[in-house]
DNA sequence: TTAGCTCTACGAACAAAATCGTATTTATGA
DNA sequence: TCATAAATACGATTTTGTTCGTAGAGCTAA
């Protein structure tokens, strides 16, 4: 049986598995890199935290060669419904209507995506 | 000038803000009750917490009688808002509309509040 | 007045997360 | 072959957040 204990990423964590859901596979070098983009710490440290997320599973990694290459373990879908269900009810309430609207008012969304999104309501109310 | 350092509330202070912004005024003992009510963490953590809370300047209180009243200092929707602005970034790569399709999908809305979304969109396109 | 609550203050312990330093391994090209 | 570069491993430190214990002040009722 697989292990079903809920692995809450941190921070940190999620900003790599941001990176490896857009890169698909990555060395802890290109993850570095890419991490050094918006922060300035060392290369060990997104090692430590590359390695951190194998041991929890967070990760896979093709270790046969010298140079690991490593691979979100957990999927970007189910990552993103587990923290916005998680802000759902602490900071609106239980109401997801009301953070859709909220979303809305802050965030520009094109008129491709309101129309996209309006189709979507569309087959909801059916 | 009024600080612009930016508060990012940690998880047990969103919970107090929550109490809060719900209750508008409230004592340490008045938080704390409610807080009982999902984790049983001790008095005085709520009071240090609260204390915290107060120096990063998340909270005001007075302190005019022995027992202190305390409010939230920072509103519900700027802290949504810097919330789900986070999160778009970090999880939804920056798309506001991939959120609300997410939310919708994942959560579900009355009939009623799909309308009232429904007419904000119909507002946003024009 | 004083015992007994209830409150605040605050340092300290504890826990979790992030960062770093150093040792070691491995590949490689001069 | 050996110096160098690049990688992993991993303990130690630092930082941040949470929890608690204890001291002491203020109120109130017997």
């Amino acid at each position: 049986m697989t292990n079903m204990k809920i692995l809450k990423p941190t921070e940190s964590e999620l900003e790599i598995l941001q990176i490896l859901w857009n890169k698909g596979t990555a060395t802890v070098r290109e993850v570095h890199e890419e991490l050094s983009k918006t922060k300035d710490s060392g290369y060990t440290t997104s090692l430590k935290l590359l390695q951190i997320m194998f041991e929890k599973g967070l990760v896979t990694r093709d270790d046969s060669n010298k140079t690991h290459i490593y691979e979100a373990a957990v999927s970007r879908q189910k990552t993103q419904k587990q923290f916005l269900d998680k802000m759902i009810n602490t900071l609106f309430a239980g109401s997801s209507a009301q953070l859709v609207l909220q979303a809305l008012g802050n965030q520009k969304a094109s008129r491709d995506e309101l129309n996209e999104i309006q189709k979507y309501l569309d087959n909801l109310k059916k």
